[in-house]
DNA sequence: GCCTTGACGGCAA
DNA sequence: GTTGCCGCCAAGG
């Protein structure tokens, strides 16, 4: 069946499911690559709909600034942030990832990308 | 059917 | 580098 029927929530959980740890995105750049550059707000509407305890990294996007605006569905930004850092995300600041760095473009499948070099 | 809210992004001042 | 405002898309009151 054509992805298109495919729920947005859904396919957005699909491409979250599959950031690299120590890696981390967007949710522009997950809009992006679903087909819709200006679904930024509803791929964020879609992940506050996962439940906790879910296996989806959902830690592992944030806003095109690195910043971890999503920090406090976590209950606070510093589980989110102990987290990245646990995993090998650089930081700029205390809740700021380096994406330079750790951006991974779900647009692309390349898995040299994922090795984890710059 | 209208208005407000929200885990965003882009641009102007 | 910051702050503010507007635009987008969906959901909920």
């Amino acid at each position: 069946m054509p992805e298109s029927d495919v729920p947005f929530p859904e396919r957005v959980y699909e491409i979250v499911a599959r950031i690299p740890s120590g890696r981390a995105t967007t949710y522009g750049a997950i809009a992006r690559a679903l087909g819709n550059p200006r679904g930024a707000r509803e791929v964020g509407w879609a992940l506050s709909g996962v439940p906790e305890g879910s296996q989806l990294p959902c830690h592992r996007v944030v806003d095109r600034e690195g910043r971890l605006s999503g920090g406090w569905a976590f209950g606070h930004p510093e589980i989110m942030a102990g987290r990245l850092e646990d995993e090998g995300v650089p930081f700029l600041e205390q809740y700021r990832v380096d994406l330079s760095i750790a951006f991974w473009d779900p647009s692309v499948e390349d898995d040299t990308q994922q090795l984890g070099l710059f």
